[in-house]
DNA sequence: TACTGGATTATTTTT
DNA sequence: TAATCCAGTA
């Protein structure tokens, strides 16, 4: 028997030990949360409720995995039947055996985000949009969202009648939906929606998946979306026995879609609800607690929570504001030498965390100056990579060929003299007969203006996809891959790709690693199915783990402040704590303030990724989209009480021109000002501390934006040290904008 | 059909 | 700055 009491706080054996009914588990950074959803689930079966019964969502893979593991080692053999699994594989593996009832075939395939925009581009093609006018991201996004608040198609038209400018939006995403369900296939997004949508509209289906999973936890639960949350509410409203555990203060994915207000109300919804707060930190020491307390307080949408520790205070947080984003990484990298070098850490116990990818180029540069030993934490991930793409579609299009997103990727690669306007041409043929683009490759001739040149590169195309595929009878996957590297000659191809000889050596890593991907699958199936592969991949795959290999290998890492979310680190670098980057000039600019509070949540996030030494460091001068900005410290920063930070700067700072208010600490005015030095000719020019003086437009002028294109300025508002200009575009919106930024011209 | 150069544009991204 | 996209050309 586990002994939840020794094993755990009281606060911890608590929720673990509470078996019943709805629970709410607010689990404060570094809190033991994945320790005491795991002694949990062990309790549950322990207490004799069936391993069969208990369902954990999580939202990645690995979370999945580690938790499985874990419970697994602690009741041997017996947790094995346990649903550990995230959302989307979960709804994947219900939609498997559903999807016929919702119109798909059981061979549905997923549409990954680059099948979503080679659709969207489509879209807007047939429906002569011009991108321009209407930027395919926005719209993506916009359908996204309406999906995440389970609005389909329909229900945004409806809603979305009486505005004109949402027109395009609501034929785009008719258009869209149109052309998946054309491909049988289902996006990220649609997984969740129509899993829903089958609960809601088929009782037997929602009544068999109550009763299997009777205990239901939710990791991450700040992370949901209206539609993740809506399934869960269905899922358990049975049996009312579910537990959530999340960080109100750790929800970071507002843009895509999460609602921080499933945590924030989540008593409103369950009102018998028990609620736990997990409080003591195990990870960090005092000092940086005290920092990450003090940031988070002043964001206002919140569950009121406090870490602290029984560890040590620890040293001083570190800050430091350079001359530039080159001297910035220049110090970073030489710090983390000395302290390897003197202070007994290791590479590897040190992390960079950074606001934006393009961050990483001076910090990678310092590295590899140094001779220091680095990981950049790319976003880029195994099924995304080009070649793998290649081939895994070359895989489905030799499986069945229905797939025309699949077919219209190979079709041309490597390059065998099909050219777009033919593609097009058969593709629209295609459309029109309700023939898949394969089955016209075989006879392309029928298609009217189709060269015969095309006509003939397409048949030769066709007589190889069906020429493997009449061969793949006994064979191995893999060997059907083999064959088809062969006959393409993609390796010959791939030379002509790849720039460098270890860009091309990754790319042959890449090919192997599928190989074996293919070989354990085949081993693990019973009946193994090139689609539902590739299916399940899209969904789970997540094949080269980068962090588990620079582990062992003592490097530095470095990475986005969303990629760290969950990790730990001795030692942690915050770069480019600047007003305008962190938190980013969109947030400072939306007419929304929760922006900026999500951005404060990011912060907490970074900062309290750091066990021992947190660093932090900001420059005054950066290039950014290939202009130099000038910025202030970050907002953030200036919120840490002084009295826990080391702010020995290392340049001599000038007397700040206009004093900002830093709580009337001398000291911190003047570390925190970022004067415009002597290396900055171009300081005129464009700057975050110098708006313009006047404008040239009033209140009811016409104004030209960039993005929103025209609109009448309604108000103008002198916002100190610059103005705050709301204008009403002609799209209908209304956007409330710093003239700094906006850079506004009148029409 | 394939390539090149000029214009354009710009967070974060567990699935 | 750097990636991506399209138009015009070879």
């Amino acid at each position: 028997m586990i002994d939840l009491q020794k094993e755990l706080n009281p606060m911890q054996a608590k929720a673990a030990s509470t078996i019943d009914g709805p629970v709410l588990i607010l689990a404060g950074a570094g809190s033991g949360k994945t320790r005491t959803i795991v002694y949990r689930m062990a309790h549950l079966i322990e207490s004799g409720i069936n391993p069969w019964n208990i369902m954990a969502l999580t939202f990645t893979n690995k979370a999945a995995k580690e938790m499985k593991t874990r419970v697994e080692a602690m009741l041997p053999g017996e947790a094995s039947s346990i649903w550990v699994s995230t959302f989307h594989s979960t709804c994947l593996r219900i939609m498997f055996r559903f999807a016929e009832s919702l119109g798909y075939t059981s061979s549905f395939e997923i549409a990954d985000a680059s099948d979503q925009k080679s659709i969207m581009k489509d879209v807007y093609k047939r429906l002569e949009i011009d991108p321009k006018m209407y930027p395919m991201k926005r719209i993506q996004n916009a359908i996204s969202s309406a999906k995440d608040e389970l609005k389909d198609e329909e229900d945004y038209a409806a809603e979305n009648r009486d505005d004109f400018g949402k027109e395009v939006y609501i034929e785009v995403y008719r258009e869209y939906q149109k052309t998946l369900r054309k491909n049988n296939s289902m996006d990220f997004d649609d997984l969740i929606m129509n899993t829903v949508r089958l609960f809601r509209e088929n009782k037997e289906a929602l009544e068999y998946y109550q009763e299997r999973f009777k205990y239901i936890m939710v990791d991450e639960y700040q992370d949901t979306n209206t539609a993740q949350f809506e399934m869960i509410r269905l899922l358990a409203g049975k049996y009312r026995n579910l537990c959530v555990v999340g960080d109100d203060d750790q929800s970071i994915y507002r843009f895509r879609g999460a609602n921080i207000y499933n945590i924030l109300d989540f008593e409103k919804e369950y009102k018998d609800a028990l609620v736990i707060k997990l409080e003591e930190n195990y990870r960090s020491t005092g000092r940086i607690l005290d920092a990450a307390n003090a940031v988070i307080a002043h964001n206002t949408e919140r569950k009121n929570k406090k870490l602290w520790t029984a560890h040590p205070e620890g040293s001083l947080i570190k800050f430091r504001q350079l001359d530039s984003a080159i001297s910035e990484a220049s110090f970073i990298a030489d710090d983390i030498k000395t302290k390897v070098g003197t202070g007994g850490y290791n590479y590897g116990d040190c992390a960079i965390l950074i606001r934006t990818n393009v961050q990483s180029k001076e910090l990678e540069d310092a590295f590899r100056v140094r001779g220091i030993d680095y990981d950049l934490v790319k976003g880029l991930r195994f099924w995304d990579t080009k070649v793998i793409k290649d081939l895994s579609s070359y895989l489905l299009t030799v499986a069945d060929g229905l797939n025309d997103m699949r077919t219209l990727r190979v079709i041309n690669v490597p390059k065998r003299g099909i050219g777009a306007s033919s593609v097009e041409k058969a593709v629209v043929f295609g459309a029109v007969n309700d023939i898949s683009l394969l089955e016209i490759a075989g006879d392309a001739m029928r298609v009217p203006g189709m060269p015969s040149k095309a006509a003939n590169a397409m048949k030769t195309f066709y007589d190889m996809i069906m020429s493997i595929r009449a061969d793949m009878k006994g064979k191995k996957l893999s060997e059907i891959l083999d064959e088809i590297i062969e006959k393409t000659a993609y390796m010959d191809y791939l030379v002509g790709e790849t720039e460098t000889k270890e860009k091309y050596a990754e790319a042959v890593e890449y090919i192997d690693k599928l190989r074996e991907t293919l070989d354990i699958y085949e081993e693990d199936t019973d009946e193994p199915d090139l689609v539902d592969f590739m299916r399940q991949n899209g969904v789970e795959g997540n094949a080269l783990d980068k962090t588990g290999e620079s582990d062992e290998k003592d490097k530095v890492l470095i990475m986005t402040m969303h990629n760290a979310k969950g990790l730990e680190f001795p030692c942690v670098y915050i770069s480019g704590a600047e007003d305008g980057l962190f938190p980013s000039y969109m947030s400072l600019n939306s007419d929304d303030e929760m922006a900026v509070e999500e951005e404060r949540r990011l912060c907490y996030v970074a900062i309290t990724r750091a066990e021992k030494e947190l660093m932090i460091t900001a420059a005054r001068q950066r290039m950014i989209n290939g202009e130099t900005r000038y910025s202030n410290v970050s907002r953030f920063i200036r919120e840490i009480p002084i009295g826990l930070m080391d702010m020995n700067v290392t340049a001599a700072p000038a007397a700040p021109k206009d004093k900002p208010d830093y709580n009337n600490r001398e000291i911190a005015a003047r570390a925190f000002s970022a004067p415009p030095s002597a290396l900055s000719p171009g300081f005129k020019k464009r700057t975050l501390q110098e708006p313009p003086k006047e404008l040239n437009y009033g209140e009811g002028d016409r104004v030209l934006h960039f993005k929103f294109g025209t609109g009448t300025v309604k108000s103008i508002v002198s916002g100190g040290r610059d103005f705050e200009v709301t204008v009403e575009f002609d799209s209908g919106e209304t956007k409330k904008m710093f003239a700094g930024f906006a850079k506004l011209k009148k029409v």
